[in-house]
DNA sequence: TCAAAAGTGTTCCGAATACACCCATGA
DNA sequence: TCATGGGTGTATTCGGAACACTTTTGA
């Protein structure tokens, strides 16, 4: 009604209204020991000093949300090429106490064994640790609210995307894939019902090699087929 | 690395920061003679003027995303109390060749029996049209992404959703409500599964009354059970 | 009586589930 | 030889897909 910007007859300049300030929160997830981890940063400052909170950071004039989220992604973990999706956008004014502040979220998934060596290497001021995602401390901002969305979106697209791989190493054994979709969905899968669906999709290939590791037999590893994404 | 916003370890003030424009933009349907579609406004003004857009606006500082959509499409269709969901938000510079444009774009679906007294009666400034969804004209900005986003996220949400009621009346027959689902498929379903599965779901409750519209049996008509969201 | 949409059942097939034992290895 | 995780098959149940005729009404 009375908002000149939403009338498109009328002659405007984006200059002329408001600007809040817009952030790009990562989620970041990685899987330990079949447990899914989160990785937090704790805040120095007002508001929520000493609160842990999920990382993120404004984003540049110059580049897209997308290119912001996963620059936020090499700064905390020193990896490039990850999985990253974009979530939601939370921007309810009050969320921040300090100014009005819309955050746009992404996720990203990382196999752990590449944060092995560089896990902030690239940055260390700040204090950043791995939480396991279903026992989390205390949440700055609406994080704790982000973090449930994350779940509820992971467990939607494990049914119907190959994104659980995006926590594996490019091979893997069957009983690594199965502990992914264990820890996301959270509860335990039948292992022969879990291989027959798996390999019926036709999206795995043996490689030649096995992964031997403790006193059991070694396990067949596989990748994705070429056309698969990753 | 050099991004002083990302390191929670310094001091900062949002202010310092650039500030990008945020919009909102909403995707509106609704269903007609069993077809879907879409409100669209012409631009009047560079860039892009003359062509047609969805409809969208600044935010204020002071009202959620949310609000701003629903204000946006109330301002657009004179009628409260819509569904609307966020879709997705769209930001890489250059989307808008005017300044730096973030914009958070929602999707809203209304039973056309609510637009027929009121559509445009609010606001007769700007050019605005409903046109069939798979038959639109050329779009400003990355509007027909943005369109065909929104086609794959209802058909995804069809799917295991009550998403498909929205386009309805409270009371409604099942023919009328598989023309939804086809609308949306945009491919036929087979009468008697689509009954058995909706009916097997149960969520449905029939009334006490008929709906008669035509030299033909009266159909049956069904609302939604008390604990279903409408 | 005709045209038009409403309403109704059965068969078939593939996917999901439940369930238990042998295999290969290192210690 | 034992402990450990890897690897395999069958029977049952459930849901999805294919398919055609009768019913009720107004014209």
């Amino acid at each position: 009604m009375s908002q000149p910007a939403t009338d498109p007859a009328k002659t405007y300049r984006a200059e002329d209204f408001p600007r809040p300030s817009v952030t790009v929160d990562v989620v970041i997830l990685t899987l330990v020991e079949g447990e899914l981890r989160l990785l937090l940063v704790r805040r120095r400052n007002w508001p929520f000093a000493g609160m842990w909170a999920i990382p993120g950071g404004f984003i540049n004039m110059d580049e897209s949300l997308e290119h912001a989220a996963l620059r936020e992604l090499e700064e905390e973990t020193g990896v490039r090429d990850i999985f990253l999706e974009q979530l939601y956008t939370f921007g309810d004014p009050g969320r921040d106490p300090r100014t009005r502040v819309i955050t746009v979220v992404y996720y990203a998934l990382i196999d752990a064994a590449r944060l092995n060596v560089s896990v902030r290497a690239a940055d260390d001021a700040a204090e950043a640790e791995w939480f396991p995602l279903y026992h989390l401390p205390d949440l700055a901002f609406d994080h704790a609210a982000i973090i449930d969305y994350t779940i509820q979106r992971l467990r939607g697209k494990l049914e119907y995307t190959t994104i659980g791989f995006q926590l594996l190493a490019p091979e893997f054994t069957l009983s690594e894939l199965q502990a992914v979709y264990e820890a996301i969905r959270n509860r335990p899968l039948d292992k022969r019902n879990f291989r027959r669906k798996i390999l019926s999709t036709d999206i795995l290939e043996k490689t030649d090699a096995t992964k031997m590791e403790g006193p059991h037999r070694p396990a067949q590893l596989y990748r994705f087929k070429a056309d698969a994404a990753r």
